[in-house]
DNA sequence: TTATGATGCTTAAACGATTAAGCAACGATT
DNA sequence: AATCGTTGCTTAATCGTTTAAGCATCATAA
């Protein structure tokens, strides 16, 4: 092919054309004056030359790369999966690409990996940021997904009420006994469920909370949370605040031969894969992550394009129309009506799992 | 700030200091001439100017943009957050920034998610692809991460292997009529596992291959796989493919009242976030996720080295050193001796899960 | 007929970095 | 003293795109 010589840019084809590459970039962006004749004759040779217009020169003449960041507290976090579907999706429907950076759950590494960001050239990053740290100041629109609580957030879900829910639905059912578990105390996010699950509970219930930080510093990482021991207590419901505690408690209980639904539910949260396929299927509260990422990524695009003609950089937070997204609850099998006998006549005797 | 009058650039340097901008691009990379008392002053400016080199224009310039694609045939695996993390620790270390592209398990998407990435500048790709689906062809350097079994593929697991060990593991502990469990038939990745697993248990044993893609057809998504009943027929030990599976093994076994692992044994695959976790903690095979990225990614920077001054672009595979990565047996709590008993004798009565 | 204004194109200057080539000054070598 | 090589810097071109400004040409309106 002698047609292989011409490079496929601008030049190349306005050459090809014996017109200026001026025209030719016109004609293909649709903003000049060109005439419809010539302009599709542009049009196909660039597909015939398969002209691919370089990211690099645009990004140098307009000043926008057309590329966002994705900063991530920890990338090994099971709920990742779907933030990045969800942000990845919303940001190539804006016309951007997601650069991901993991801050390996490292205060220090995370200002690292958003300094590799700029030097990528990022327009703007959505920062997803580990439990209670603050976002340093950085030039460079952001915009945080985290809880309500956070200050300088710009979405999240309704942790809060997500918990109210699942604790009217559980108080709904009968349950007055209920122990809640969450990990870790730092945490806005957790603290918000256990917040709002207490609040959805009826005010005579009685609820404990359970740290899992605590537990494993004691007896170490995977240990059990004797949950079996709370339902000899006369507990009848777990509320977690993540489908993975609720999974470690369905297995824990149904190891020790206590029946779920029927002597003791477990409720999760954020509908993680497993939720809908473990036996029985998980009732969680699911946050509606398209959403979240498309206010995230609405609001964090108007800030970029707020930055052009103003003077000020105003670095900062990014603030979006919606900053609280409701949250559903999923109402699977893990979860039922408490059982009219007190639970502790039920109890099966259990054999020798004291791990 | 006076200072912040000046612009943050090679040229904005060097006019601050009286010097040419070849000079200040000189120093700050180490490449030309320039003596070490004028190169510091550099260097200290251009700190206090906070500069940042612009990724446009040296894209640009030097043809290199430095950033891979990652290209995900579906962001929502379990498994995704362990493999960006790794991509992108491997990346990082090599230089490079990850730009993702979720093709949300469509063939079309794919190439969809491909092209943009390309149009965005990439240098090249890994590709992890759904199962069986071929890369299309593209003129940009394409490292692939699936089964060995895969043509074209680049790195990978020694899923077969994995699978071996899983099943030498399981025939050591007695176990001699064991369920495989795996997905879907279409899949490389399973079918090597599955295959491994059959090599690895004792030639006399027999097993039984239950493809839950079939079985959810018939009765539905999430539906009971049914293992109760195969531990009633004598069966003992359950090898699923993925830890996804196991769990769903594991909690419907525990569901019916069959103890794991006295009764019955059940392996995973993958070592996911909650094989730890759950009681009992799954025993599964991990791949060295690390390595495998390592491997990807320097074979696909070779690639793109090697593109260079290359006359053919020689468009295709890329060719690791090390093609197969080992997988590590995981000995956790769910997999356990055969019991002596035929099991049959053990079977709880059970009540009302007929679901 | 002559302003007036579209229309259709070209010219040329950016954007910011890299890098080949060149040039002055200086010390060392013969 | 003339030559050579080295050192330390500058000049200027280049990557490919966008876009303001300019210049013909032609139709329309006065």
């Amino acid at each position: 092919m002698a047609s292989d010589k011409v490079s496929a840019n601008l030049t190349g084809i306005a050459a090809a054309l014996g017109v200026s590459s001026a025209t030719v970039s016109n004609a293909l962006s649709g903003k000049g004056r060109v005439s419809a004749e010539l302009s599709d004759r542009i049009r196909r040779k660039a597909m015939e030359l398969g002209y691919v217009p370089s990211p690099a020169a645009r990004a140098l003449r307009t000043g926008r790369s057309g590329v966002l960041g994705l900063v991530l507290a920890d990338i090994a976090n099971p709920l990742f999966p779907q933030i990045a579907q969800a942000i990845e999706k919303a940001a190539a429907d804006a016309g951007f690409g997601v650069l991901i950076a993991d801050s390996h759950g490292d205060v220090s590494k995370q200002t690292e990996a958003i300094n590799r960001l700029i030097e990528r050239g990022v327009e703007g990053m959505i920062v997803i940021p580990r439990r209670g740290t603050r976002i340093v100041d950085v030039d460079c629109p952001v915009a945080v997904i985290d809880s309500p609580s956070t200050p300088g957030n710009t979405v999240a879900a309704d942790h809060w009420d997500g918990g109210l829910q699942i604790g009217r639905y559980l108080a709904g059912l009968g349950h007055q006994d209920v122990v809640i578990i969450a990990r870790n105390p730092d945490s806005n996010v957790q603290n918000d469920r256990v917040g709002g699950i207490r609040a959805g509970l009826s005010a005579a219930a009685r609820t404990e909370t359970l740290w899992i930080a605590h537990l494993e510093q004691q007896h170490g990482e995977g240990c059990r949370l004797g949950v079996a021991e709370k339902v000899r207590h006369g507990f009848t419901a777990f509320a977690t605040v993540s489908d993975l505690h609720a999974l470690r408690v369905l297995t824990e209980l149904q190891d020790e031969g206590i029946a779920v639904p029927q002597l003791a539910s477990v409720t999760g949260f954020d509908d993680l894969i497993w939720a809908p396929v473990v036996t029985p299927a998980l009732t969680t509260m699911r946050m509606d992550m398209t959403r979240i990422a498309e206010a995230a990524i609405t609001a964090l695009v108007r800030a970029i394009d707020a930055r052009d003609p103003a003077a000020r950089p105003s670095a900062g937070g990014v603030i979006a129309d919606i900053s609280k997204v409701a949250m559903e609850l999923v109402i699977r099998r893990s979860a039922a009506a408490k059982n009219k006998k007190t639970s502790k006549d039920k109890i099966l005797p259990v054999g020798e799992q004291t791990s």
